[in-house]
DNA sequence: CAAATAACCTAGTAAACTACTCAGGTATTG
DNA sequence: CAATACCTGAGTAGTTTACTAGGTTATTTG
């Protein structure tokens, strides 16, 4: 499990896509827009997300990206793991005769940690992480108000 | 938090060092034949290291480098921030006006994943990595008699 | 004291990755 | 048929990665 700004890049992207569901299939020129990410960009991405099958596309006017299953059943791991070739950050290529002819030293520390993280991301669906989002969102709308009246 | 292969090549030498700490300071030429990571490369994460104040340098033949504290007292999350410099993920330099005079979408999703994460690797010392290696290293040894008792 | 050791420092570099532009396709709708 | 929007590939500036090369400085040992 690799953790970089790409990653997010593809998160934030089908954020918006579950946020937008409702209207039917979401455009990346629609995403492009909205969320600061260039569209070739965007295009390399969903390449992925599509390949992995998280996203299906429907072309021609009025098409767009829609989810392939219900948000309740992307994990934000699959996401991640979607755009982030794993970068093999044993550098034994899946053996266990990587260094010296034994396990090499942090072999097995890597993929624990690796795979608790991996863990924690894959209990996390878009649908949960939206929901948060609308929370926080209404949580700063009341400070901003609080904030209004005070200093009214 | 990021996670790459530069963090755990610096983990990896942490645990080099917590692993032959009783026998003094540990050069950085020791590390490098023995986990097969470039001399200078190491020089450049020690510098890091040294800098947050982890490891102390003792210069002269039979110097190297030693813990600059207990090994239960390191992080493993301190190693991984000493080395990679935060890649500022949000994207918005700290501001949270940051897309369209709003917090952008997944700022704080984000953010608490970041948390999350960098909590994980707060709760892990080097001297636990250290004694769960050993116990896999024992069950390794007992796994290969076993079933070379089987194969003879 | 001299030589060996090892930290410390600076510069450069091939390869990979990031985020992007450009320039075209192809399928679908109105 | 024309507009839309997916799809594909090439190219690219900037950054990061992991490394090589070539020093200097501090310390120990013969």
């Amino acid at each position: 499990m690799k953790l970089s700004t790409k990653g997010r890049y593809a998160v934030t992207a089908m954020f918006d896509i579950a946020l937008h569901h409702h209207e039917g299939p979401v455009s990346l020129s629609d995403i492009s827009e909205r969320q600061g990410i260039s569209l070739s960009y965007l295009e390399q991405l969903f390449a992925r997300l599509r390949g992995q099958g998280l996203v299906k596309s429907t072309r021609g006017p009025g098409g767009g990206y829609s989810l392939a299953m219900d948000s309740e059943r992307i994990a934000i791991a699959d996401v991640i793991d979607a755009v982030d070739e794993n970068v093999d950050a044993t550098r034994c290529g899946g053996t266990t005769d990587c260094q010296n002819h034994r396990r090499c030293l942090t072999h097995g520390l890597w993929e624990d940690l690796s795979d608790q993280i991996r863990g924690y991301l894959s209990g996390i669906s878009l649908a949960q992480a939206v929901s948060e989002m609308h929370v926080r969102q209404v949580s700063d709308r009341q400070d901003h108000q609080l904030h209004h009246v005070e200093t009214v």
